[in-house]
RNA sequence: GGAGGGAUGCCAGAGCGGCCGAAUGGGGUAGUCUUGAAAACUACUGUGGGGAAACUCACCGGGGGUUCGAAUCCCUCUCCCUCCGCCA
């Protein structure tokens, strides 16, 4: 959400960012309800100051005949104001439903564009290694060797569903663990987060009404969230922290849910689109300034870079256009690891700041050190989020015989160093 | 599933129709004292909207109602606690 006196102020940078983002949003009409809104609660507090004049006046009254002529007055006064509140409040549920609309602006640096094919890239990492074998897609791999059972996926769980067998449930949890432990490392805190969710949460962080698509409901009115940054960004949600506690970095586990809606017939085989996967995220709360808000965005993405690297998964970073930002983004870069089998760089991270565009919408705030009260800036990436990353890792890792050879630092966590037959 | 109790400012906690935007304590900020710190003492200290300001409006979990007037009474929703039952 942004301010609207920053709306009212800057209407045309608004617009423009409605026509980057390709969001359908008339902000000349939520002006109009703004000012309809404002003139009826003008009129209304006017009324409520004659209101509360007159009951110090009751209280003040020496005798019944004094008190029962004011009574008479204030009834009158009533009657007439009864029409205008019930406008009013007519008129600013209208206004807050807009106000949830409103995009928020990218940042100058983000390239003009309308899909992913107009995202740049910003950086290569890794060495693409050349096999001279005839190499094995993750689905060929994990059937081989027995990790995914997809057709029984399917058969309990539908569609996209899947179960993780054996050394790829261990390596999954492998993966989990190692990614922990870096982020530990790097300061975060952390936690597991509900994936069950209520509305408030699900459209604090910007996820409904605008992708009410996207999330599945449950029949109680709460909502599976697609990622625990629902769930973790809305830890703090009303509340008023202190300048000093901030920077707060979070690291959230949960389970992710997704519907998929608008990616139907795309990546239909395998574990690269599915319902239902773990995933750890970053979540980090900062001071209300831009500075801090771009050095923790590329602190973000050098975690997710750190947890790759060790990995040793080739991986590029893009910058996302205008056109495939989110609702609140301001700057998005996506990390995309290198598929063999595909021969191109799929997208297996994200990372974003939103300035305050969450927070106001959670009102999560702090006090400064000179006492004023400002609203946290929000910024997310992910941490590693599994199965999907099991498909670089096996498929670059896979060797002639058909093993598959285990990265180092996770051995660790694993009693085996290589997936054979 | 049944029966009760509760939700108040940054935190704890009083108030149960007008004197309450709210006692008291803690915390925080500033000052006095001190070489410095602690202690003690003094002052200030909720949030949001409108206004240049004076000032004004709203808010005591959310929504609705009664009343000239609601933190206080009624209805409803959400959440928390206690006891009983049931399950792990």
């Amino acid at each position: 959400m942004l301010d609207i006196k920053f709306i009212r102020e800057n209407a045309n940078i608004v617009k423009e960012a409605c026509q980057k983002k390709k969001i359908d949003f008339d902000v000349d009409y939520l002006l109009e309800i703004d000012l309809k809104r404002r003139e009826l609660l003008k009129s209304i507090e006017i009324k409520n100051s004659m209101k509360n004049q007159a009951n110090q006046k009751i209280k003040e009254a020496k005798d019944e005949e004094e008190r029962s002529v004011i009574i008479a007055q204030m009834r009158e006064l009533d009657k007439n104001s009864d029409n205008e509140e019930a406008d009013y409040k007519k008129v600013s549920e209208e206004f807050n439903n807009l106000m949830l609309l409103v995009p928020n602006i990218p940042d100058e640096s983000v390239p003009l564009g309308s899909s992913d094919d107009d995202n740049k890239e910003v950086k290569k990492w890794g060495e693409i290694r050349q096999f001279e074998f005839p190499i094995k897609d993750h689905i060929e791999i994990a059937k081989d060797l027995d990790l995914i059972d997809f057709e029984r996926g399917s058969k309990v769980a539908g569609f996209r569903g899947y179960y993780l067998k054996k050394q790829a449930f261990q390596l999954s949890m492998a993966i989990l663990n190692y990614a922990t432990d870096i982020l530990m490392k790097n300061g975060f805190i952390p936690m597991q987060a509900p994936s069950l969710v209520n509305e408030q949460a699900m459209t604090g962080t910007g996820y409904l009404p605008q992708s009410k698509d996207e999330v599945y409901a449950t029949s109680d009115g709460m909502y599976l969230a697609g990622t625990s940054e629902v769930s973790v960004m809305s830890y703090h949600s009303d509340e008023i922290l202190k300048e000093s506690d901030l920077p707060i970095k979070y690291m959230g586990f949960s389970p992710c849910f997704r519907t998929e809606i608008g990616s139907y017939g795309k990546d239909t085989q395998g574990i690269l689109r599915v319902h239902e996967f773990m995933k750890i995220e970053q979540v980090v709360l900062c001071l209300n300034d831009k500075e801090e808000s771009v050095r923790l965005h590329e602190e973000i993405t050098r975690n997710a870079e750190e947890i790759l690297q060790g990995l040793n998964i080739p991986y590029h970073v893009v910058v996302n256009c205008t056109g495939d930002l989110g609702l609140g983004q301001v700057k998005k870069y996506d990390i995309e690891c290198w598929v063999p089998s595909q021969e191109k760089y799929r997208e297996t991270h994200s990372s974003s700041y939103f300035f305050d565009f969450q927070t106001r919408r959670l009102n999560i705030r702090y006090k400064d050190k000179n006492g004023d009260i400002k609203f946290a800036h929000s910024l997310n990436n992910t941490g590693i989020a599994t199965p999907r990353i099991l498909i670089p890792l096996l498929e670059n890792n896979q060797n002639e015989d058909g093993s598959i050879t285990i990265p180092e630092v996770l051995h660790k966590y694993l009693n085996f160093k290589e997936i054979k037959k």
